[in-house]
DNA sequence: AGATTCGGCGT
DNA sequence: ACGCCGAATCT
C-alpha cells in the first residue's frame, strides 16, 4: 500500500475523507487524480462495542462529482462544492447555458434535461456554507442535543418543472417507453402536464420514506405558492381503490413472470455456449485424435 | 475479484 | 485544460 494520506473534509458531512494521489508515470504524470471516501459505519450491538460491518457501502470510493452528487442526493447540496478542492466555493454557481431564455420548449427535445442536479434541493447559492443548526440554551427550552445533520433542507417550490421532459432512454437516446398515468391523478399549481406529474410522483416515491398522499390542503387549489406542502408532490390528494392495487399486482407478476423466462431463456444459452466452446476445444486439440 | 492507475473523450 | 470514467494493469 501506498501511503495514503486521508484527510478530513469540512465541507462534508462527518466522517468524509478526502485523498490525492499524484499520477507517477504516463504522459499524465504530475498531474493527480482526486478521491473521497463514505464515512464508515458503525453498527451498535451493546452500546459498549461497536464494530464496523463489512458488507455496507462504507467507506465507498467516489471518484467524480457526478458519482459523489448521486450518492448524497438531497442530503447536501453540492452545487458550489469544488470536488478538486474539496471546498465550498461560494459563487460558483450553475453553469447552465442561459437555457431557458430563448425556448422553454426546447427541454422537451434537443436539450437534455439536467441529470447532474439532484432534485429537491435550493439552486440558489446558500448564504449559509453547510446547514446550520443555532444551539441556544434558555430555560425551559428544549434543544435538539443531536446536531446530526438537518433532515430537510429548504426546497424550491415547484422544482418538479424541472423534471419537464425527463424520459428513460437507452445509449442510442431512443426513448424506451413512456408511462400513463391514471386519470384521477390531477397536478397542482403550474404547468400540470402530464410527463411532469409522472416525474414528480416518482421522485417522491423515490427520495421519500414517508406516504406520498399529494397535495392535501384544499387550500393548495387555489393558493399553491402559499399552501403547498413542500414534502409532497405537486399532485392532488388522490385515493388509491382496492381494484386498482389487484391491477397493479397482476402487472407486477406479469412482469417478473416475463423476467424470469427471460433469465431462464438466458441461462441456457449461456450454458450452450459455453459446451460449445469445450467441444471446440476438445476438437482442435492434439488428445482428440482429430 | 477488487483496487489502482493512466488514457483519452468530451466539453 | 480538465473533469470524468473506461479499461488495462496490478495484487
Amino acid at each position: 500500500m501506498m501511503e495514503k494520506k486521508r484527510s478530513d473534509c469540512p465541507a462534508l458531512p462527518p466522517g468524509w475523507k478526502k485523498e490525492e494521489v499524484i499520477r507517477k508515470s504516463g504522459l499524465s504524470a504530475g498531474k493527480s487524480d482526486v478521491y473521497y471516501y463514505s464515512p464508515p459505519t458503525l453498527w451498535k450491538r451493546d452500546p459498549k462495542k461497536e464494530k464496523t460491518v463489512s458488507n455496507d457501502p462504507s467507506g465507498k470510493k467516489f471518484r467524480s462529482k457526478p458519482q459523489l452528487s448521486r450518492y448524497l442526493g438531497n442530503k447536501v447540496d453540492l452545487g458550489c462544492f469544488d470536488f478538486r478542492t474539496g471546498k465550498m466555493m461560494p459563487g460558483k454557481l450553475q453553469k447552465s447555458k442561459q437555457r431557458l431564455r430563448h425556448d422553454p420548449l426546447s427541454l422537451a427535445k434537443g436539450g437534455k434535461p439536467d441529470l447532474n442536479t439532484a432534485l429537491p434541493i435550493r439552486q440558489t447559492a446558500s448564504i449559509f456554507k453547510q446547514p446550520v443548526t443555532k444551539v441556544t440554551s434558555h430555560p425551559g427550552n428544549k434543544v435538539k442535543a443531536d446536531l446530526q445533520r438537518a433532515s430537510e433542507q429548504p426546497r424550491q417550490l415547484f422544482w418538479e418543472r424541472r423534471l419537464k421532459g425527463l424520459q428513460s432512454s437507452d445509449v442510442t437516446e431512443e426513448v424506451l417507453r413512456t408511462m400513463d398515468l391514471p386519470i384521477g391523478l390531477q397536478g397542482v399549481g403550474p404547468d400540470s402536464s402530464g410527463d411532469t406529474l409522472l416525474s414528480a410522483i416518482a421522485s417522491a416515491l423515490h427520495m421519500s420514506s414517508t406516504p406520498i398522499t399529494g397535495q392535501t390542503a384544499a387550500a393548495a387549489e387555489k393558493n399553491p405558492a402559499i399552501w403547498l406542502n413542500t414534502s409532497q408532490p405537486l399532485c392532488r390528494a388522490f385515493t388509491v381503490t382496492d381494484e386498482q392495487i389487484r391491477e397493479q399486482e397482476l402487472k407486477v407478476h406479469q412482469a417478473r413472470r416475463s423476467l424470469e423466462d427471460a433469465l431462464m431463456a438466458d441461462g441456457l444459452a449461456r450454458a450452450a455456449e459455453n459446451t460449445r466452446e469445450q467441444l471446440e476445444e476438445f476438437l482442435c486439440s492434439p488428445t482428440s485424435g482429430l
